[in-house]
DNA sequence: GGCTCGCCTG
DNA sequence: CAGGCGAGCC
């Protein structure tokens, strides 16, 4: 067994040599284990593998061509390798002591490393006769080929340019581990010793090979436990691909090409273990570079998976849901509006018919200013609804719903229901048989009644139906909340479009317009109030008297009424006309006093260096609130005024007036005098 | 008593 | 901005 361990060191340490050449012409390192840097030697290694596996032959790519041709003529080659062997084997081993076990060195003779670890002793072979060398050689040939046919079977000739490119980085890379020694790693004492002493760079002194040694074997011992896992790893990643693979079928072909190249290579370098070690450095990046990859490939086809999944269930959902409708709406036999199609909640059916009803009440409106009102609400509605039947169904309800309850709350703050009061009614106006809809029939569970009930004004006989509440159009019904929501238009909302307003009911001195309101009531449950209520307070009405509080701060109820043409007046109207003037001044007094407290604050001495001018912060509040769109130049006398009334205050608080709780009415008498008349243009709608 | 106004509150 | 309330006026 000596014997075969010497002839496994000179044959292998030979092929060392002659490949280290190569291996500087692709590493960047000296050879070391650590310098191998993977990524340069990937395209080599590719290249060699694949590419041209046969075409070019470094010098220990011919010693591996020739090792491989010994398989077929051993004898052959058997004198080559022991002539070259002979020749360099004193120099690559000299300290190699440690003789591996002859067991490892006979199982492991097709590693590269397994000359490795049977050490040289050149000491003692130089007497060796030619003779006895060549039977060495022999028998190390013999050996090899019995461990490294395996191999040849296993991949074929085709595998051979591979088995060849692999033998070469075998030959130059001789010093390295095993793959006895990775699977092993108990053993790696043992050829640790031998291998560092194959370290080219490591062979001129003891000394510091011995220290050498000892690095080279710790970073040895990490690169083994790193090749370990990192095996393990391309096992799980192999497992992983594979059942993967089956999906990739199914996507481009490119990458999937790709990725089984990629995958043969892999079973190829797994199969093949003589070259673990150095496999496993290109193995690293090769792998990392793949499993990046390759999960980003998973990670995007699970991700088109799943916008594709999403995207058509999606459509599916939506293609139902408008043929359900559509269904529906073709076995009522209705010609349902854009907006009664997509409606899927009662509110949105509300507003479909609102919109109906209320063009066909605005053409039956005579008064100009009405019909105007209307179409402009009507455009305000139709704005809204100016989309496609799938987006107004959501955009509907929002903008719908809102303003159908808000008038209720408003009206009856007392009552809470479920369903808006105007679509109770709204429901029995309609022409469309009650059956078609489950939403008409969500309606009617909450009848009209209660509804109507809730109205503090309306007598318990409103309640009751009557064959006339069918009829009741929309803009009855509408304007019953009108006047409420009209004056909270700030925020124009389709409510607002119900130009009538009943909004009265709810003020309990309108007692009179409630038994007015009874009266029809009587006539009409429903409330043909249309009849008597033409129009309502509108945020333009709102607006407008905004407006002339610049001009007067107490209107009189028949400047009200010659300002304001379009509004059919009663109690209510003039109540909520006057409550807003009244608010506006209170707004306006809250202004001035604390103004006026802040210009005392201010150390202000002289109530003549107070002054309104439009850069006055107190006008620019004012202003703010009044003329918001600040579209309306206010008149110089609103400054006088103003300035008057801020004089005012200052006086009292300096005279510490303000002590007595009704110390603002001398203003008030003082500031309701200076009223203005308001200009004409005023009278017309048509000014704002 | 009816109405208006202002204050307070939400 | 509206509702409630009380005070004051007629």
């Amino acid at each position: 067994m000596k014997t075969i361990q010497r002839a496994f060191h000179d044959s292998f340490s030979l092929s060392m040599n002659l490949s280290l050449p190569d291996q500087n012409m692709h590493s960047s390192g000296e050879g070391c284990l650590e310098d191998d840097k993977p990524d340069v030697m990937l395209p080599c290694f590719r290249r060699n593998m694949y590419d041209e596996p046969l075409a070019s032959y470094s010098n220990g790519s011919i010693i591996s061509q020739l090792l491989r041709k010994t398989i077929h003529n051993k004898r052959a080659l058997d004198e080559s390798h022991f002539y070259l062997s002979n020749s360099t084997a004193a120099d690559s081993s000299q300290e190699d002591q440690s003789s591996v076990s002859s067991k490892d060195s006979t199982v492991e003779a097709a590693s590269p490393s397994g000359h490795v670890s049977t050490g040289s002793s050149p000491e003692g072979e130089h007497p060796i006769t030619d003779h006895l060398q060549a039977k060495r050689a022999r028998v190390e040939n013999i050996i090899r080929v019995m461990a490294g046919s395996p191999n040849s079977r296993q991949h074929g000739d085709s595998e051979r340019s591979d088995t060849d490119a692999r033998d070469t980085r075998e030959a130059r890379e001789a010093y390295r581990e095993n793959k006895r020694k990775q699977r092993l790693p108990q053993h790696q004492e043992h050829s640790d010793a031998g291998q560092v002493s194959r370290k080219p760079g490591s062979s001129s002194s003891s000394d510091n090979c011995n220290s050498k040694d000892e690095e080279c074997h710790k970073l040895k011992e990490q690169l083994h436990s790193m090749q370990r896992l990192l095996r393990q790893l391309q096992e799980k990643f192999l497992q992983v691909y594979n059942q993967e693979d089956p999906e990739y079928d199914n996507r481009d072909g490119t990458e999937v090409g790709i990725e089984h190249d990629i995958l043969e290579q892999e079973s190829r370098y797994i199969s093949s273990e003589d070259d673990f070690e150095r496999k496993n450095s290109r193995m690293t990046a090769e792998c990392k570079d793949r499993m990046k990859v390759v999960g980003c490939l998973v990670h995007q086809r699970e991700s088109q998976n799943l916008q594709e999944s999403l995207k058509q269930e999606l459509s599916r959902a939506v293609n139902d849901c408008v043929d359900r409708v559509f269904k529906k709406a073709s076995s009522t036999g209705l010609d349902l509006s854009p907006q009664q199609r997509m409606c899927s909640s009662p509110e949105i059916s509300m507003a479909g018919d609102r919109k109906s009803q209320q063009a066909s009440s605005a053409l039956d409106q005579p008064q100009a200013e009405e019909a105007a009102a209307k179409s402009r609400s009507l455009e305000y509605y139709e704005s809204s609804e100016a989309q496609s039947p799938q987006d107004q169904t959501e955009a509907l309800s929002l903008v719908v719903r809102k303003p159908t309850v808000a008038p209720l709350s408003s009206v009856t703050p007392t009552v809470k229901r479920p369903y808006p009061v105007h679509q109770t009614p709204f429901q029995f106006n309609y022409s469309t048989p009650l059956h078609d809809s489950h939403i008409l029939e969500h309606l009617l569970k909450y009848g009209p009644h209660s509804n109507f009930g809730g109205l503090p004004c309306i007598p318990p006989s409103m309640d009751r139906t009557s064959p006339d509440s069918v009829d009741l159009p929309w803009d009855t019904i509408a304007m019953r909340s009108k006047v409420t929501s009209s004056h909270l238009g700030h925020h124009p909302r389709p409510s607002s479009l119900g130009a009538v307003t009943v909004d009265n009911l709810c003020l309990p001195h309108v007692k009179i317009e409630c038994g007015e309101l009874q009266s029809m009531a009587e006539r009409n449950p429903y409330m043909s109030l249309n009849i008597s209520f033409q129009e309502g307070l509108t945020p333009s009405h709102l607006k407008k008297a905004k407006l002339m509080f610049f001009y007067t701060r107490y209107p009189s109820s028949n400047v009200l009424k010659t300002f304001f043409p379009d509004v059919k007046f009663n109690r209510c109207i003039t109540s909520q006309l006057i409550k807003w003037f009244s608010n506006f001044r209170e707004f306006y007094y809250i202004q001035m006093e604390k103004f006026a407290r802040q210009a005392i604050v201010d150390g202000v001495s002289d109530v003549k260096d107070i002054t309104v001018s439009r850069d006055s912060e107190l006008f620019r509040a004012l202003n703010m609130h009044y003329n918001k769109a600040n579209d309306f130049h206010v008149p110089d006398r609103f400054l006088e005024v103003a300035e008057i009334t801020l004089h005012e205050f200052y006086n009292a608080i300096s005279a510490a007036k303000d002590s007595d709780p009704s110390w603002k009415k001398a203003i008030y008498k003082v500031i309701c005098k200076l009223d203005s008349d308001v200009p004409e243009e005023f009278k017309t709608s048509s000014h704002l």
